[in-house]
DNA sequence: CTTGGAATGTCAACAAGACTGACGTAAATT
DNA sequence: AATTTACGTCAGTCTTGTTGACATTCCAAG
């Protein structure tokens, strides 16, 4: 992989063909990404908006409401019916702030992160197949470009969550 | 849940974390990834399944209503409403074909290859950006990574496109 | 203490985009 | 002549997203 035959860099990797290329690859990509989850939860009442709500749920214990509402970049009101159901089939709950009571912070149940595994092991089997066949430095290839890709309000998210509270 | 960090080679970037990471880089950037063409679409009568409608004759003029239909994996109805929208307005002609006069060869016309453009660049643009800052060895990996993500079947039609017709 | 605004939730209505199922037509294949 | 293929269309459903309007609860500033 090394780079950088000619004077400056080659600049090669720009063409107009290799971005388009780049384009189709996130297309292709991203359904083989969605295929597995979407599959388990066809037929359950739930479908990807769940999984990514318990996702994030799962990655953030106790966030909040208007935090989910962020980082999912959806409506309240869209949010709101994925929560309702979630909550009545008993895998989110949700308990009042204690410091500002206005606040509902949400965490799963017991069944919420059992989903949560089911949902989450499909995706990241495919995604550690892929890493694997890739290697590390494709990965971290990967990595940097999806980074790159990221709105800058996304990828401030991204961070703070990629370091992460537990 | 590190593995073998002895022996051949570290194995460290396959441990759950990293995978996760993996999973939530893949979600914010998607987003990015639709952001602009979105945003151009949004107030025409249009979306994103106009743009990939058009994208994709765009980059196989002459391709027939069911090969377009295997590659964006949608039903015949679900891009026939689409594509209906596109005859209509003047973006895309289908002409019968020659040798199989069931098929539908569709091209896009000016108008049509007007919009591919302005959506296409808005895309293009935010992808060589990210290459550009992320290098010519990253934006391998990424590819490398992408590709091993998808269902073969996929794969399989993203090579076919990736050397392609004209 | 009162009031303003913030955080949350709820109801109603609607649109895009996907789906299934059924049916029709024309053309090619057997 | 019969069957299969390619395409189109009608009708109905589902998920996920949107806006707009309004209620509740509660913190904080006046």
């Amino acid at each position: 992989m090394a780079e950088a035959p000619t004077g400056g860099e080659s600049l090669l990797f720009l063409t107009d063909e290799n971005i388009r290329k780049g384009v189709e690859a996130m297309f292709f990509a991203y359904r083989g990404f969605t295929a597995d989850p979407d599959r388990i939860l066809e037929g359950m009442a739930y479908g990807r908006a769940h999984h990514r709500a318990v996702h994030f749920i799962h990655r953030s214990p106790g966030t909040t409401v208007g935090n989910l509402l962020a980082i999912l970049g959806v409506t309240k009101q869209s949010l709101n019916r994925v929560l309702r159901s979630l909550f009545e089939d008993g895998l989110v709950e949700a308990r009042v702030g204690k410091k500002d009571k206005r606040e509902r912070h949400l965490y799963l149940t017991a069944k919420g992160a059992a989903l949560e595994r089911e949902l989450s092991d499909a995706q990241r089997s495919r995604m550690r197949a892929a890493y694997r066949a890739a290697g590390p430095a494709a990965v971290q290839g990967f990595r940097t470009v999806l980074e790159a890709m990221m709105d800058p309000e996304q990828r401030k998210q991204y961070q703070t969550l990629k370091e992460g509270q537990p």
